[in-house]
DNA sequence: AGATATTCCTGGAGGC
DNA sequence: TGCCTCCAGGAATATC
């Protein structure tokens, strides 16, 4: 499940591809992912020339130069695969034909992704966004959101209008790397440790971006062989190791997710 | 407004 | 081997 870190390396890979390409003809597979795709996409994408390409949560907003965005999220199981050799697996939904002569097969199982087709700075899914972990977010900030809330502090740090692209398994390591427990009331957790929590969710993330970019600097991530980055995890799907601190992993359902954590050391 | 439940979907795992 | 059931999860949406 690409989370923000796998988000922003492919972001990185596909710039590499398209950022100047033209788009010469597109191929919709279905009618839509997670929600119907806009009228007339493929007509609307020919001819269009790719700008820039920029990341927003977990969406990646690409530019056009008629001014439009095409706005695009890899929801579970989305993944953007470049020179395609083929483009006839089993879930490709969308194929784009490039002036190079390659061609970019998005395919998502699972079909949680999104597709959409925007102008302005305004959209639907993005304007209750809240901020950005790695932009100028601070303790301040996340002390005020969490303060009014009384669920569990990993429910609120998963909520988007706390902090964007902060997924079930960062949410986790951070808060085990703080030694707070994932059962605390969001509203109890205080100033010093929102502190410590920002400064943890910023160091992940940016080491999981280094390891993206380190690890598949042939941006395997959109290349087709890789979901996931080989990323060492201390709690995520370790329940029953042992943890760092002697205690032992448990797993907890939450929201009717899971939370891995260590009893021992998270308080 | 905030909390909670429901919803989308398929692949993989476990049980028998 | 095969069938069935359950679970994973981002995040919008509806409901209270």
């Amino acid at each position: 499940m690409p989370e923000l870190p796998e988000v922003e390396t492919v972001r990185a890979g596909l710039s590499r591809s398209w950022i100047g390409r033209t788009i010469e003809c597109v191929e919709l597979r279905r009618a839509g992912l997670r929600f119907p795709f806009p009228e007339n996409l493929d007509t609307e994408l020919t001819g269009r020339r790719i700008e820039g390409i920029r990341r927003r949560a977990k969406y990646l907003q690409i530019d056009l130069d008629d001014g439009r965005v095409l706005l695009s999220h890899l929801g579970m199981s989305g993944r953007w695969t470049l020179d395609a050799s083929t483009s006839e697996g089993k879930h490709d939904h969308v194929v784009l034909h490039l002036d190079d002569g390659s061609i970019s097969v998005y395919n998502d199982a699972r079909r949680f992704g999104v597709l959409d087709l925007y102008e302005g700075e305004s959209h639907r899914l993005l304007d209750h966004l809240g901020p950005e972990p790695l932009g100028e977010w601070d303790a301040q900030q996340l002390h005020e959101k969490l303060n009014r809330r009384r669920s569990p502090v990993k429910i609120a740090i998963l909520d988007q209008k706390v902090v964007v692209g902060v997924g079930n398994i960062y949410v986790c390591e951070a808060l085990n790397r703080c030694g707070i427990s994932p059962t605390r009331l969001a509203c109890d957790i205080t100033i010093e440790e929102c502190g410590t929590l920002v400064i943890e969710i910023k160091k992940i993330l940016a080491e999981a971006i280094q390891a993206g970019g380190s690890t598949l600097k042939d941006f395997a991530a959109v290349d087709g062989t890789l979901g996931y980055f080989p990323h060492q995890f201390k709690v995520y799907g370790k329940e029953g190791d042992p943890c760092d601190c002697g205690g032992t992993v448990e797993r907890i359902p939450q929201g009717g997710r899971s939370t891995f954590w260590c009893p021992s050391c998270q308080t």
